[in-house]
DNA sequence: GTTAGCACTCTAAACATCAGAGTGCTAATT
DNA sequence: AATTAGCACTCTGATGTTTAGAGTGCTAAC
């Protein structure tokens, strides 16, 4: 698309003007805020090009212009300079998650609470999960007589726990057997390997003992499960009821964003952005009729140098893509690499 | 209060069909559902004495009546006849809450969205907390050279874990050292003693070890610290932008849901109902004016006998009491029978 | 104690009016 | 050839007006 100077100047000043405000930009009021050495019509004129060129809409005839899907596309492919965040703001976030490290969970929970607060968006995050992983470590830890907790560790860096409760006492020869069945059977396969039906067929051979392994296999199995599904974490969804756009349908979009799967179907089936750049989809590029409205910026985290799950936000259409986009990616960085400390290197 | 057989029927009749309609009840709609042996007029003179009673409003002068706050509170205490869930839809809960069984969080996860979906309100869980809670046993879990997890348990029956870096290799020697410091100084001692300020004082006595235990020891304060804080979990905001009350205002109502502390409180305040019944506070009689529009219903579950969280719900003041009370009530058994899996007896 | 009848009140929807903002076009200007 | 002043035109949103309908309270009769 070829644009004059003047015309990218004005597109910019139209899409960040509507941005702020949020009302349809006219003529007059752009000659104004920009002090540009023109009049209002010869800008009349311009606009009227723009918009042939399917980059301004009107939302009726008299009425100043608002940008299109294509407009925005334009702007932020083209025109749009990032705001990167300040020092001070990068180091704040910095602290605040470092102290949830330890906990990956809470790790994203913090970070999509800060990213909700600083954008004033709907911030999601996936939880780190790699189909390519292996099982790289199982631990019986006793906590009472009948109650043990099994802890999974894999090769992406995950550690899974969670409590046991068996019918009968954990002794010491069972706990041998509980290992020898994880050496022989699932250390270094996929987590994706550890399933309930092979337990079944492992409890077959194992005569008398099948009864009191059972539980504790069937522990593993689950916490292999959720090492491979993915979670979704969603925060600042009441952000949303403050824009305009979305005082009328916002249920119709909150309700479409309690369910993980369509948004996690977004994430993976955008073209990546090549060097790390958060990915921007702006209203109608959405292939669910439920976003159209909306923009989304997301961006993968990366566990050691894996990239292992999503951070992302999704607001109105006009959102200030300028200063959302570096934020997204700072928080995509330190997410990383705070979640990459607990993998043994 | 005082109210004649004819009189509590009606109250009933109209809180129930506006809950269901929320729509102003009309003295002749009322006779036409009812098929009352009077006439309008006389539903008229009874209503306009409801009325005086202070147990009816009128949103203008010529709408139907629609019940106040006393209203509701007389047709809760007095007039409801409670709608007990089916032993079928008992089964189902049941099986879903099980399938989370082992891991606490997941178990209020699940049974704030069962409730959330169930009643269409907004479902609140809080995580199981206690006071007087000691630190019963703690474990130290290679994970890798340099990295462990500690696990902590509590009498109440809690059970955290955490995955702790530290800076050098993690020996034999100095787990002991771990062990016998947490033996001597925090077994037995409650949650709150174990803190970072404790720590500190005991990092001074272990002279050149002080900086190899500082992050286990850390990460255990952490741990106890989180079995001290509850933590809130909301599901179901977006149920709530389906009724017509929070059209206007449902930003301010879900903000307010964002944060824990003052919800925390309206629970510890309320004073408990006599048999592990469920609190009902009506519209007006919250504390918080946010909530003033609302109604909630909440329950607290017990683990092994002990009280020990809150489930509840919040929605509009017009809300199916009848039905959404026993619902919660089941709720908060069922979850606290589940959690009381994890608890050695 | 109950009820028919009726005047009265208030709302919500439908319709009309009008100022204001912004446009597109034309003709004049640089 | 690009710019601009001028102007007629269009559409929205705010405001006012009207009207049908629902529901009430009161009175007088049953």
């Amino acid at each position: 698309m070829e644009l004059s100077e003047r015309q990218k100047k004005l597109l910019a000043a139209i899409v960040e003007r509507y941005i702020a405000t949020g009302e349809p930009v006219g003529s007059k009021t752009l000659v104004d805020a920009l002090g540009m050495p023109v009049s209002p019509a010869t800008v009349r004129n311009e606009m009227a090009a723009l918009t042939a060129k399917g980059l301004l809409e009107q939302p009726h005839t008299s009425a100043g212009r608002v940008p299109s899907g294509a407009g925005y596309r334009y702007y932020v492919d083209h025109l749009m300079k990032q705001y990167d965040l300040s020092p001070v703001e990068k180091r704040i976030l910095d602290a605040k998650l470092r102290t949830a490290s330890g906990d990956s969970r809470q790790v994203l929970e913090t970070a999509s609470s800060l990213l909700a607060e600083l954008t004033h968006c709907a911030a999601v995050s996936t939880t780190p999960s790699d189909a390519s992983a292996v099982v790289r470590r199982v631990e019986l830890v006793p906590i009472g007589a009948r109650t043990a907790m099994v802890v999974v560790l894999t090769s992406s860096g995950l550690i899974k726990s969670r409590v046991c409760r068996t019918d009968s006492e954990i002794t010491v020869d069972m706990a041998e057997t509980f290992y020898n069945l994880v050496n022989d059977n699932f250390l270094g396969k996929p987590t994706a390997a550890v399933t309930v039906a092979k337990i079944q067929t492992l409890a077959v051979s194992l005569g008398e003992k099948a009864l009191l392994m059972t539980p504790l296999l069937v522990t593993l199995a689950q916490l292999a499960a959720t090492t491979e599904r993915t979670q979704m974490l969603l925060e600042g969804q009441s952000n949303l009821l403050g824009y305009r756009e979305y005082a009328q349908n916002a249920f119709e979009l909150m309700d479409f964003l309690r369910h993980a799967e369509p948004l996690d179907r977004v994430f993976s089936e955008t073209p990546h952005a090549p060097n790390g750049e958060p990915s921007v989809v702006i209203g109608r590029e959405n292939p669910y009729r439920e976003l159209q409205n909306s923009s989304m910026i997301f961006g993968k985290y990366a566990i050691a140098g894996h990239e292992s799950g999503t951070l992302g936000l999704i607001g109105p259409t006009r959102m200030d893509y300028a200063r959302l986009i570096p934020s997204l990616q700072y928080l995509t960085e330190i997410v990383g690499k705070v979640l990459s400390d607990n993998v043994e290197e």
